[in-house]
RNA sequence: GGGCGCGUAGCUCAGGGGGAGAGUGCUUGACUCACAUUCAAGAGGCCGCUGGUUCGAAACCAGCCGCGCCCA
């Protein structure tokens, strides 16, 4: 060994800081609007600043950065805007968490300390996970970070909150919410999680005024009865047509309420007969609203009952109140039966307690008008999902949306602005502070105390990132930005309102592509969570393992669209692949000896050159073509099969004998090759593993520019090599089928073994003296050529192989018995084959109609087969004799 | 209830109208001077079920069964 420099096994924590620090500090990931260049521009998803890096993370960017490594390598002018995300729901909890360690709450604060907390939390913890980013070798410009409170991305929230409110958009009103008794805010219709929940039916007799009868009506949530005002019942249901019109008395309150009929009602659930809380449902709130009922609020804010539900009840929460009405009911003889059920209940997707509907005065966003582009959008191509089926999910709940509540009762977020008056109760929405009404000139003026939906900001990235409202050079150059690159997770949540906006403000389309990637899973197919503990942690993978390696686990495991199972057993694959190619770098580099050696002239390449060479463009080919069309999983499989067995286990072994006992020439031209294919290797595996090639390439290439901003590379037609393809193949199938043979019979691997090769055809013969050499290395062989029949040894193991016949003369080593076995099992499975081609070349239907090449591969095959079984037959007479 | 996805080797998954693949696990052999995080050889599968289209289906279509996700 020469050089004992390269350690025999990869360390990952050795060079991965080191090359992050080279590239960030030479900024290689930094770029700038350049109309030489075509541009290509992923915005990150920003991460919550409460956020640490997990699994979702780690997929997400790796992607993200496997596409803008490899643009950039193209000569793109790469951009990969970074940024994080306030997450006002998550971060304002987690301090005020703290805060409650010290005995406070934000309100004894007030809110402009409660502010100043949070900011400084955010300084102190918000860059936690791009430093996380940084070591899993996310290469975006972080020169251009941003989040998603500074100046700019404000601004921009507050012009679109001001336009879309000008345009009539934005609207304030009294409307059914969802409230979060937990978080203590209003939430919208998509950040309600149903999951189904075993719960009970409780049918509930409601007294007719003046008689002596009940309408039986059936409810999940007993407790709402306090607040019903009617009960509905299908205008087209004969049971309870006469009841329509008539009053009935509310159990436990007296409070009298109509029977009415609306449409709506189903006539299947239940008994027919709906109670109506308009208060406390979104269903009943919409039936109240048609027929004018009042709206009689028994939940408060806090999940308690309020006075509205009487004196017995108020105070109670929720949950509490249920048991004592039914109970009560129970006693007056109004409880008609319980059921068990399971029915769809609402939680906060942030803290799963259960939500509660109520009627509130918030903000919304009139989605029509919104939306309408942003369908025509899709529809029309000038936004593409990836993978297509996506763009129908997408389009379903754009044609299906509500309005958009975007108030929060937080603190933490951007404070909606709006100022109303004491006086004369105007509202006035304005950019800066307003100090007099505009309507009556009042100086009593307060701005509205919420601030806006966290996603009424990310809706905005794009665009807010690059600049907007100002209109700035690189809004003109990277605006519409080229993929976004996300989970199917919030297609909703993010991708749609993104577009919305982008189209509303930009007059075009935010992306063009939307790459949607799957959930990463654990071992038994679980959403990671932290409830369950299942989670795995991307940094304590990266500093066991290293960050190439989950990289290229994540890639490869990695269809479009697809969730992903994390096993440990694929991350030790991903490393064992990245320590193969550290280890055959570490045999081309003690090779070198330190020198250089130059590309050589093609005249001076030996079958194996050409061989590899072929092979190379093959993979520069599909590797190319697998990350156009978004299968980076793909790209990655193709890697690893072209450097682990054609690179590694062929081709190093086959330029073996030349290094070692070769003249200067031939070990020249083998080191030429070696560094031309592993350079294209390092290139085309940059993109997934960045770390690892950038150590190699520094080795392989002193002095020159880093890896990272090399050239793409180029599939060159005329590294093709069909003819250099064919004979390789066919010295493999005898190498394997020589190392067979051997290990059937149980020949020592360092025993070197005559073989006889009988090769009838001249092409085959030529092939045969061409790669002689290989064979004799790889298969220990001492090997003979012959022509004709009269070669054949009496005493040896016997294989076929592509029309060759193998002979190895064992003398008395052969088991004849064992040898008859063997050759017998062969034939039963060569006859099968052949057999089942038979009977295809007689259907008529198969000669007439099949394409004339596929005939006549098949005619190839079965001719094949036909002469193996002949010369197997004849092998096994030999025997006999 | 509607929509989508998935059922392929023991496990995890690619693939995709004409020869059933990979990784891992398993069996056998080898510490061969890049790598035992390795090398070589091997066993292992009515490609969920039933029909249809086709000369030809594991692949395309329909229905069914099972699992998962999303929406109501």
């Amino acid at each position: 060994m020469k050089d004992k420099t390269l350690p025999p096994v990869y360390t990952p924590a050795l060079v991965e800081e080191k090359w992050y620090r080279f590239w960030e500090k030479g900024k290689y990931f930094g770029v700038d609007a350049d109309l030489r260049k075509e541009p290509f521009c992923i915005v990150m998803p920003p991460p919550n600043v409460t956020g640490e890096l997990h699994m979702g993370h780690a997929l997400d960017n790796t992607l993200q950065d496997v596409l803008i490594r490899w643009r950039r390598m193209q000569g793109y002018a790469a951009l990969w805007l970074p940024g994080t995300d306030h997450a006002g729901i998550a971060t304002q909890a987690r301090v005020e968490a703290m805060l409650a360690k010290e005995g406070l709450s934000r309100y004894d604060l007030g809110r402009e300390k409660f502010l100043e907390r949070v900011w400084s939390w955010k300084e102190e913890y918000g860059n936690r996970i791009t430093e996380q980013l940084r070591r899993l070798g996310a290469s975006c410009d972080w020169n251009r970070e941003r989040f998603t409170m500074d100046p700019g991305c404000s601004e921009a929230v507050k012009e679109v909150f001001l336009r879309l409110y000008a345009r009539g958009l934005i609207y304030r009103g009294s409307y059914i919410v969802n409230w979060c008794p937990h978080c203590h805010t209003v939430i919208s219709d998509i950040e309600v999680e149903h999951k189904d929940t075993s719960g009970h039916l409780y049918f509930i007799r409601y007294p007719v005024k003046d008689e002596n009868r009940f309408v039986v009506i059936a409810t999940t949530r007993p407790e709402t009865m306090l607040g019903d005002t009617a009960v509905a019942v299908n205008p087209d249901d004969g049971r309870y047509r006469q009841l329509v019109g008539r009053v009935l008395v509310l159990p436990l309150l007296g409070r009298e309420i109509p029977v009415i009929a609306d449409a709506h009602v189903d006539t299947e659930f239940g008994t027919g007969a709906l109670k109506v809380t308009p208060a406390h449902d979104p269903h009943d709130f919409e039936i109240g609203q048609r027929h004018q009922l009042p709206a009689v609020k028994v939940i408060g804010p806090d999940g308690r009952m309020t006075a509205e539900a009487g004196t017995r009840y108020k105070g109670l929460d929720r949950l509490e109140c249920r048991k004592l009405v039914v109970q009560d009911l129970e006693a007056q003889g109004l409880l008609a039966k319980v059921e068990d059920l399971d029915h769809a209940v609402g939680y906060c997707y942030r803290c799963d307690t259960v939500v509660e509907p109520l009627v509130s005065k918030q903000w919304f966003v009139k989605m029509k008008p919104l939306v309408e582009p942003a369908i025509a959008a899709a529809e029309d191509g000038r936004v593409e999902f990836v993978p297509e089926r996506f763009k129908k999910i997408y389009l379903n709940w754009l044609e299906n949306i509500r309005d958009w509540c975007i108030s929060r009762q937080l603190w933490w977020g951007h404070r909606i602005p709006v100022w109303y008056c004491s006086d004369c109760g105007e509202a006035t929405a304005s950019g800066g502070e307003v100090r007099d009404c505009p309507n009556c000139g009042s100086a009593r003026l307060d701005q509205d105390p919420d601030v806006l939906d966290t996603w009424f900001s990310s809706a905005l990235w794009p665009f807010s990132t690059l600049g907007w409202p100002r209109d700035t050079a690189d809004l003109k150059y990277f605006y519409p930005t080229s993929v976004l690159v996300t989970g199917r997770d919030i297609i909703f949540f993010w991708v749609a309102r993104m577009i919305f906006m982008g189209l509303a403000f930009m007059g075009e389309v935010p992306f063009k592509k939307v790459f949607i990637h799957g959930l990463v899973l654990d071992a038994l197919g679980r959403k990671m969570s932290k409830s369950l503990g299942n989670g795995v942690d991307p940094i304590d993978v990266i500093e066991s393992h290293g960050a190439d390696s989950l990289r290229f686990m994540l890639v490869t495991g990695n269809t479009p669209g697809n969730d992903l199972r994390f096993h440990f057993e694929k991350l030790e694959g991903a490393r064992n692949f990245v320590n193969k190619l550290w280890n055959a770098s570490r045999f081309v580099l003690m090779n070198f000896g330190g020198e250089s050696p130059q590309t050589p002239s093609p005249e001076a390449y030996e079958l194996s050159d050409r061989w590899i060479i072929s092979r190379y463009r093959e993979t520069v080919v599909k590797t190319t073509a697998a990350l156009e069309a978004y299968e980076l999983g793909e790209a990655a499989r193709v890697l690893y099969d072209f450097v682990w067995d054609e690179f590694c286990d062929w081709y190093l072994e086959l330029v073996k004998p030349r290094l070692y006992r070769g003249t200067r020439e031939e070990a020249a031209v083998a080191k030429g090759v070696l560094r031309d294919v592993l350079g294209g290797i390092l290139r085309l595996l940059h993109p997934v593993i960045p770390f690892a090639t950038e150590e190699i390439w520094s080795l392989l290439e002193p002095g020159a520019p880093p890896l990272i901003s090399q050239p793409w590379p180029e599939a060159k037609p005329e590294f093709t090599d069909p003819a250099a393809e064919e004979e390789m193949t066919l010295l493999i199938e005898i190498i394997r089928a020589v190392r067979h043979v051997r290990a059937e019979m149980n020949v020592p691997p360092g025993k070197r073994a005559a073989v006889v090769l009988l090769a009838p055809k001249k092409r085959a013969r030529d092939a045969i003296e061409k790669g002689k050499a290989y064979i004799e290395e790889l298969a220990a062989a001492a090997v003979s050529v012959a022509a004709d029949a009269a070669a054949k040894p009496k005493q040896a193991a016997h294989a076929v192989a592509a029309g060759v016949e193998i002979f190895i003369p064992l003398g008395g080593l052969v088991d004849t018995g064992r040898e008859r076995a063997r050759l017998a099992d062969e034939m039963a499975a060569v006859a099968k084959d052949l057999a089942r081609l038979e009977q295809k070349l007689e259907n008529p239907g198969f000669l007439g109609k099949a394409p004339a090449a596929v005939v006549a591969k098949e005619r190839d095959k079965k001719a094949e087969l036909a002469r193996k079984l002949e010369v197997l037959h004849a092998r096994v007479a030999m025997l006999e004799k």
